[in-house]
RNA sequence: UCCUCCUUAGCUCAGUUGGUUAGAGCAUCUGACUGUUAAUCAGAGGGUCCAAGGUUCGAGUCCUUGAGGAGGAGCCA
């Protein structure tokens, strides 16, 4: 295990080393930042190495008064006590203080201006001072969590066989089909370069050519499934779309794995168990951050109607993801369901389902998840018309091998396809829909090379951490949302 | 981008029909108390009522525009 230096002169340990520490009446140094301090005795350190406090008990009255006064909320101090048994309630041992330094003040008149003063703050508040909330319970909480799932993701993939590829954040197509991109230049902006037609003049740029930030980097994961058989990407993406909701970023990290020579059957077999393997992984190394995050959802909760309110507490609907097959409908069976469902019936949805080919509203998405279902539902073959370019035509000429899986509160968290492997059907598909051959050449190259069956998809990272943790805006659960009208930080 | 709502003390919010000096709780400071854990008790300080313009004798309150935020829709992951 790696150690600082120092640990190894003083015994220097972790806040949740001490909580978990059987080796009572010993000496230990612990470094951390006070969240509490009350009756002029009691610490309650944080060093966010879990969610509780580690309890310092000083003895005020031989303690210097000047010091005493610098032990404030938010201040960091390095803390040489005697572990031992609390006498007080609320906790297993404390640690009874023989020394304290501080290692950072924080002013109260400071400290009140902001969100590390003792009490409650709305979301918001918090969202404002990005740099300071991961300080609070809820998001110490929600980035272990989300540090969790990352690590649970690429252990999934490792042991299943899959290469981690990375693919180019910086893109020469912009025909990837996902959105609009953000564009990459370094030409100087108050003199841009013209040709003679009066367009801008890309050569003169720094790739020679228009580039962009990725969108996905599907297009790319999929050539390398095509050598190395298994692969995924984790990383970041970019979609410069103009999105103001609790589910879209700007910025957000996605994961995409691809699979030479598997059908979509298979692709939604690996769906299915990636997303229990990774909720798996954290309901049982998270306990302690997960039980924080559902009771602070049944306290906010509490001030809400019922009807709004989650149906299950978040533990047990993770342990109900994990238990229960995605049910699996086709388009086809869904429009039926649709059309004769009791808000369509009685015209309640906004867009009124009359006939097959109509592309699923959230509202329509929802209705079989939360409502007909009650489950994690996975829609496949899909209208090709409401598609994109790269996925398979199915024999019936009409629909493609398209799925996504839909969660209860969140939506689409994995879209995905078989993808075309046919160089002919690939080629007029995208002469069909305006998708530049010239810049995919690569891409279709692949068709003619060797080509075979292979199928993928792709998952936002953000939203597998919103319904881990509960959390409801997406903004809450990475450390500087990126969203339109927002870089701060 | 569209629709709806919001912006008052450090924070959460109240503020009546447009009318005197804009309030409360928490936080902060001072003092008391000291095995507390949302500590307790007493007192004090703290305001560009989001910004600009307008209506009016008079605007936190009404109107217009703008900024920021939230929810929903679309786009999607």
């Amino acid at each position: 295990m790696w150690l600082p230096k120092n640990r190894l002169i003083m015994l220097t340990k972790n806040v949740v080393e001490l909580l978990e520490s059987d080796h009572i009446l010993q000496d230990y140094k612990v470094n951390g930042w006070v969240k509490a301090f009350r009756s002029n005795r009691f610490i309650a350190l944080n060093d966010g190495s879990c969610l509780n406090n580690i309890q310092c008990v000083v003895d005020f009255e031989n303690t210097d008064e000047d010091l005493l006064k610098r032990i404030t909320t938010g201040a960091a101090i390095s803390v040489i006590g005697m572990l031992k048994e609390s006498e007080g309630k609320g906790q297993r041992v404390e640690l009874e203080v023989k020394s304290i330094e501080i290692l950072g003040d924080a002013d109260p008149e400071d400290v009140k201006k902001t969100i590390l003063q003792p009490k409650k703050h709305s979301l918001e508040k918090l969202r404002e001072q990005a740099h300071l909330r991961v300080r609070t319970n809820t998001f110490g909480a929600v980035m272990r969590l989300r540090s969790k799932l990352a690590f649970a993701v690429h252990q999934y993939f490792n042991e299943n066989g899959f290469y981690y590829v990375n693919t180019p954040v910086v893109t020469g197509s912009d025909a990837e089909g996902a959105g609009e991109m953000f564009k990459v230049t370094n030409l100087d902006l108050k003199n841009i370069p013209t040709n003679e037609a009066g367009e801008i003049d890309y050569t003169k740029d720094f790739f020679g050519k228009e580039t962009n930030l990725t969108v996905s980097g599907q297009l790319e994961a999929e050539t390398y499934a095509l050598g190395l058989g298994k692969v995924y990407t984790f990383g970041p993406t970019f979609r410069a779309e103009n999105s103001n909701t609790s589910r879209h970023l700007a910025e957000f990290w996605m994961i995409e794995p691809e699979v030479a020579f598997c059908d979509l059957e298979g692709n939604i077999d690996l769906a299915e168990d990636f997303i229990q393997y990774v909720l798996g992984y954290i309901a049982k190394h998270c306990q302690a951050d997960l039980e924080f995050l559902e009771n602070r959802l049944i306290q906010e909760e509490k001030s809400k109607p019922e009807k709004d309110r989650s149906p299950m507490p978040l533990r047990e609907k993770i342990d109900f993801v994990l238990k229960n097959n995605f049910k699996r409908v086709s388009y086809t069976e869904a429009i039926e369901i649709l059309k004769n469902s009791k808000p369509n019936k009685k015209k309640k949805f906004d867009y009124i389902i009359e006939e097959w080919g109509a592309d699923l509203q959230s509202e329509h998405e929802r209705y079989l998840v939360e409502k007909h279902f009650g489950c994690p539902v996975v829609l496949y073959d899909y209208p090709a018309d409401i598609k994109a370019f790269y996925m398979r035509l199915n024999d019936d000429g009409k629909t493609v091998r398209a799925m996504d899986v839909l969660f209860p509160g969140i939506g689409e968290i994995v879209g995905g396809s078989q993808r075309e492997e046919r160089h002919d059907v690939l080629l007029s598909k995208m002469k069909e829909l305006g998708v530049d051959e010239k810049e995919l050449w690569w891409y279709l190259e692949t068709r003619k090379l060797g080509t075979c069956k292979h199928s993928g998809f792709g998952l936002g990272f953000e939203r597998l951490v919103l319904f881990a943790t509960g959390m409801a805006n997406i903004r809450d659960v990475i450390p500087y949302p990126r969203t339109p009208q927002n870089a701060e930080f």
